[in-house]
DNA sequence: CAGAGGAAAATTTTT
DNA sequence: TTTTCCTCTG
């Protein structure tokens, strides 16, 4: 059953609609029973509406839900996707437009970051240029060209960084290539110059939805904005207290600009939450409270009381860690048939927090989940192969080929590549071309020219086969031909990591198999592979759940534990430094906020960093909450039974005199 | 050109 | 502490 507000963003399909949803107040029901509604109350024809989020896990979770509201054939033919992949269809059908050849590849994070870094004067200080690619990042976010950018460097360092963005730009086009940035960079231009374009696309996509709208960037909402025209046929739902992308050129005052730009906008609030048990609610407004708000939100729920907020004090991360996995191993014996692991979830502010976790959780006979950290795409095997797919469909791709040039071991080495990298640059070829010409070998080493010589054949015969195979048997095909199974096979001894590598291709193959079910080329299924790089395997089974803040955002657990609560870690330094507090209180707050029933808060008093012990202080946000509503548990582990409550201040206050006078 | 061994850096979050 | 990168040797 729908309540009023819900019920109203569902039925308003006449003009823009801006949800401003709450945590828990049932925004992705709201999104999928009007996917629902204007097929099947409106006639819309399901083609016709996309439905856009941020990750592909959300994507993934909402195609399931709509799913069981909407027939198979209206639900497969429904776009639901981020607006990257959105992004990635609109060029491969419009690559004309966009100066692409068709099997154009897409770079992922890695690639473009080693291209800037290979564009960067060499001996580049790290954060200079990480400098570079911000800048870089966010003039293509912005929606500028090279040019545009140059002519809007107010610094030297922006100007440099401009010239890199020209340089970088001038490259992936050689490359026939694009990074994530253009995925949106490039539709945009096109929408936004080409009348005919827009209009079919226009016409093509009646009706936006738009999840989390709080993250988009300018580029993404120029983009919603375009594709929907002045008539302004969308539903974005966002939550400003949930923002917390900015970091990544995510513009939470677009919810602002909406108004503006659409004057017709209505807005609907649902303030209503349906997942969290009062106190948790209630601390996570009295969090908040703390942030300037714009759209002031009262958020209520009508779910019981709860248990009271648990604050772990801990002496270190192993305790830390030991303490969290034994109380949700006894808290998963205690209620044994009523609870499952996938009900638990360990959040943390970074990846690296993992490790201390994993340990004790292994020791406790936990099973558990890591989402988000090195998934399996990211593996350097399964790397290499999917750059043999790219060499393949894209003749082009330089990246592709320096990448897989010499893997396995063929004797070409960097000073050989150094001389057809000139070579190829003056005559205006791709690296493959150059190494299929004579007059180019002619100038190299006669080994290493044979070298480079059977390896172009290699290719073109691989090339040729491809044709004619799915790009699963691809797979297959290229470990084969290219000695890369047998290499795999000669030169890795221990035979559990021997197996896990060639386990991970043998579900590269899998991947493919299952993307390319409806067809498709293999060009075009290795970039959208390229998007999915991170946490997205399949289904993770009833285990507990681990992954960092940012992922968490959408999802709700029944216990969820949020570790590191120290000054440092959440909030990180660097935004204690800078001043960006409010985005690490927010990222707090989408924690807190995924609890149904329970939850528990630790930190740690000492942490070690590269084998260095520093001390810690308590995270300031935990003084932000609500202290009636807290339960602090001392450092003693006989306390993790039952501890008498002590009032928190004077508690806060001994922590503090302790971390003080040791360590 | 490839592999070994030692020095230096690494930890914020993601499409 | 662990991982990555660089240099040196065969």
């Amino acid at each position: 059953m729908l309540n009023p507000q819900q019920h109203a963003a569902v039925e308003y399909c006449d003009g823009p609609l801006l949800v401003l949803a709450g945590a828990g107040s049932g925004k992705t029901r709201v999104i999928t029973e009007k996917i629902s509604h204007l097929i099947s109350r409106r006639h819309l024809a399901p083609e016709k509406i996309a439905a856009i989020t941020f990750t592909n896990k959300a994507a993934k979770e909402m195609r399931e839900r709509v799913s069981k509201l909407i027939s198979d054939d209206a639900s497969k033919a429904l776009t639901v996707c981020t607006f990257h992949a959105l992004g990635l269809k609109f060029l491969q059908i419009e690559h004309d437009r966009a100066q692409l050849r068709r099997g154009f590849s897409v770079l992922d994070a890695d690639d473009s970051g080693n291209m800037i870094k290979e564009l960067s004067p060499k001996g580049i200080k790290p954060d200079v240029l990480n400098g570079i690619r911000n800048l870089v990042g966010r003039a293509k976010n912005a929606g500028l060209t090279p040019d545009e950018a140059m002519a809007a460097a107010r610094s030297p360092r922006e100007l440099e960084a401009a010239q890199i963005y020209d340089m970088y730009q001038t490259r992936l086009a050689a490359f026939n290539a694009v990074d994530f940035d253009d995925l949106i960079r490039l539709p945009l231009r096109i929408l936004e110059a080409d009348d005919e374009a827009r209009a079919i696309w226009q016409e093509r996509l009646r009706y936006l939805l738009v999840d989390e709208y709080q993250d988009t960037n300018d580029a993404q909402y120029r983009l919603l904005r375009t594709l929907t025209g002045t008539k302004g046929r969308f539903t974005c739902v966002g939550d400003d207290d949930q923002s917390i992308y900015a970091w990544r050129g995510a513009n939470p005052e677009n919810i602002d600009q909406l108004g503006k730009d659409f004057p017709q906008l209505r807005v609907i609030k649902l303030e209503q939450n349906y997942r969290c048990a009062k106190r948790i609610l209630r601390a996570a407004n009295h969090l908040i409270a703390n942030n300037p708000h714009v759209h002031e939100k009262k958020l209520w729920s009508d779910h019981a009381e709860g248990p009271p907020i648990r604050v772990l004090e801990c002496k270190d991360n192993e305790h830390e860690a030991e303490r969290v996995a034994s109380i949700a191993a006894s808290l998963h014996e205690k209620y044994k048939d009523k609870v499952r692991w996938s009900d638990f979830t360990i959040l943390y502010r970074g990846n690296f927090q993992a490790r201390a976790l994993e340990k004790a959780l292994r020791l406790a006979r936990v099973p558990y989940h890591l989402s988000g950290a090195l998934s399996f795409l990211d593996r350097a095997e399964v790397k290499d192969i999917l750059c043999y797919l790219r060499l393949l469909t894209n003749p082009t791709d330089d990246a592709a080929f320096l990448r897989v040039v010499n893997v396995p071991k063929r004797e070409i080495g960097a000073t050989t590549l150094e001389k057809l990298g000139t070579m190829a640059q003056t005559r205006n070829a791709s690296l493959l071309e150059a190494s299929r010409s004579d007059a180019v070998l002619k100038t190299i080493a006669p080994r290493s020219a044979s070298a480079l010589a059977s390896f172009s054949r290699l290719i073109d015969e691989l090339r040729s086969s491809s044709i004619h195979q799915s790009a699963a048997d691809l797979v297959e095909t290229v470990l084969d031909r290219t000695g890369y199974a047998a290499q795999i096979a000669s030169t890795i001894a221990d035979p559990t990591l021997r197996e896990r590598k060639l386990g991970n291709l043998r579900e590269l193959a899998d991947w493919f198999r299952a993307m390319g079910k409806d067809g498709g080329r293999t060009g075009d299924l290795t970039a959208q592979l390229a998007l999915l790089s991170h946490a997205d395997r399949d289904d993770p089974g009833n285990a507990l759940r681990m992954m960092t803040l940012h992922s968490a955002k959408g999802l709700e657990f029944r216990f969820v534990f949020i570790v590191g609560c120290e000054d440092g870690t959440l909030p990180h330094e660097g935004a204690i430094d800078e001043g960006r507090l409010d985005e690490e209180r927010r990222l707090m707050y989408v924690g807190i906020t995924r609890a149904k029933e329970l939850l528990t808060l630790s930190f740690s008093a000492r942490s070690r960093k590269y084998g260095e012990v520093l001390s810690n202080d308590p995270s300031r946000f935990l003084q932000e909450l609500p202290q009636d509503d807290l339960h602090w548990d001392g450092k003693d582990p006989d306390a993790d039974a039952e501890v008498t409550r002590e009032t928190a201040a004077t508690h806060m206050a001994r922590i503090k005199a302790m971390l003080a006078g040791g360590v």
